[in-house]
DNA sequence: CAGAATAAACAGC
DNA sequence: GCTGTTTATTCTG
């Protein structure tokens, strides 16, 4: 395989050299709008093009390969479907209610209208809302947004237009996990762009600690990292198996080839910049053994005889994230390997590499949480009243949580997923109280998970 | 002890 | 040689 043919900076990849310009009535508002039309990337079907509302950026500058998406989507047919999957329609609840994960996927929307009416075929690879109010007001999935996505230009108009969101109180709160999860996803390599954090002026979400339903490791150490109290060096925090996810949600599809992902880490992260291989073979790894990654085939378009490989996410790993590879082995559960007596030289020295590495990387944390504390001494007091406003609202959260009037919404229901139910000392409330859920065990079959409940041998959900 | 990084053996193509 | 899977090891929190 040729891998420079993959060799594409996603930065770039969000227009396609079929960029065109163009005015013309939207066929979806009826209205004239300045719009731009695209071609779709290579993986689109011939003929598919993209309508882009202009409307909404006014400043788009040319160079600029930020794109603006268009709110006024019209309102068809509700299908999601990803390239490896039979389109599920959001509005057929049987689906939804096995996995409990799609329209929470995208969408706080009880109905669930992430997308709604385009199809994810038609979506480039790369596709790149360029104004993030627009994620805010169509409540999409940051997740979904590759590091390509925060590159915004300097635009004064668009910063205070950003900045007045922080004025919307409870809502902008609600919403602040969000922005706080732009701000962990910056790429290292845009440092030098502005980025949405940089001048959102909510209080300040970075250093929130998300609601611990929301936590997508669910646990302790994720949420240090989740918080993104140092943007800048998330990457030497992140561990493979997140960094994964972050590429594959960072195109539309959420699969990618593994020279795609390589090319990826090279662009977004410093262990792609490594001068070994290792960092290759790690992410091989994590792909093979974490079940959030699940290996398609798809044939080439053109020749039929050709299949790529790619890695995609599942539902589960979109809605709820990724979590450890290493806690969670594909097809063997909770496997316990047995360790032998005598270990060879061989795998001796690789685990000694390992562990100084691991060691090493510590050390440098430790260095850059010195340097930035150093350095944000002077908003600590800021701090302060932004945890006890937080602390206030999570209270309201859990309030809302446990009130019987309020049913559990799909948005804060634990999925089922194969990860297992997260541990209860990670949760302020039980699940059971949350969701009226039973004790449940699962087991994860290459088929799907597998669940019963302590009881009728049932399902537990 | 769980999680993470890393290396390497091995098989298939 | 690349890809994918699996096993093993070490170190950290």
């Amino acid at each position: 395989m040729n891998s420079g043919q993959y060799h594409r900076r996603p930065q770039m990849e969000s227009l396609h050299s079929g960029y065109q310009h163009s005015e013309s009535p939207s066929p979806s508002t009826r209205s004239t709008r300045q719009m731009a039309t695209f071609n779709g990337p290579s993986r689109m079907q011939s003929g598919q093009q993209y309508i882009v509302d202009l409307s909404t950026t006014p400043a788009m500058h040319p160079d600029d390969y930020s794109l603006a998406i268009s709110t006024a989507m019209p309102q068809s047919s509700a299908i999601w479907s990803t390239p490896n999957q039979a389109p599920m329609n959001f509005d057929d609840q049987t689906v939804n209610d096995y996995y409990g994960y799609s329209s929470a996927v995208a969408s706080n929307e009880p109905e669930g209208s992430f997308l709604r009416g385009i199809e994810f075929s038609e979506i480039p690879r790369s596709w790149t809302p360029y104004d993030p109010s627009i994620l805010y007001e169509s409540n999409l999935a940051v997740e979904s947004l590759g590091p390509s996505v925060y590159m915004i230009h300097h635009d004064d108009d668009d910063m205070h237009r950003l900045s007045d969101r922080s004025t919307l109180g409870f809502d902008a709160l609600e919403n602040s996990q969000r922005f706080s999860r732009l701000s962990i996803s910056r790429s290292p390599k845009l440092q030098n762009h502005s980025t949405i954090t940089d001048h959102l002026a909510i209080p300040n979400a970075s250093h929130f600690k998300p609601p611990p339903c929301e936590d997508s490791d669910g646990g302790g150490r994720s949420s240090r990292e989740m918080t993104a109290t140092d943007p800048d060096d998330h990457s030497a925090e992140e561990p493979y198996a997140k960094l994964i996810h972050r590429a594959l949600m960072s195109v539309p599809s959420h699969s990618m080839v593994l020279q795609e992902i390589y090319q990826w880490f090279r662009d977004n992260t410093m262990k792609g910049n490594a001068d070994n291989k290792g960092w290759m073979n790690s992410i091989r790894h994590n792909l093979s053994m974490n079940a959030a990654f699940k290996k398609t085939e798809r044939k080439i378009a053109g020749d039929e005889t050709k299949k790529s490989t790619e890695w995609v996410l599942e539902d589960f790993a979109i809605k709820d994230g990724v979590q450890s590879t290493t806690r969670y082995r594909k097809g063997t559960g909770a496997k316990k390997f047995v360790k032998s007596d005598n270990p060879t030289p061989s795998r001796q020295s690789s685990g000694r590499k390992g562990g100084i590495s691991a060691r090493q990387t510590k050390l440098q944390r430790q260095r850059i949480r010195e340097e930035r504390s150093d350095s944000r001494r002077g908003i600590q007091k800021h701090d302060t009243h932004q945890s006890q406003f937080l602390q206030h609202t999570l209270n309201q959260r859990m309030q809302r949580l446990s009130s019987p009037s309020t049913p559990p919404s799909h948005e804060n229901m634990p999925s089922m997923n194969p990860y297992f139910l997260p541990k209860a000392e990670q949760l302020e409330v039980p699940y059971e109280d949350m969701c009226g859920l039973e004790v449940v065990q699962g087991v994860y079959l290459d088929d799907g998970p597998v669940f019963t409940s302590n009881h009728d041998g049932l399902p537990g959900y």
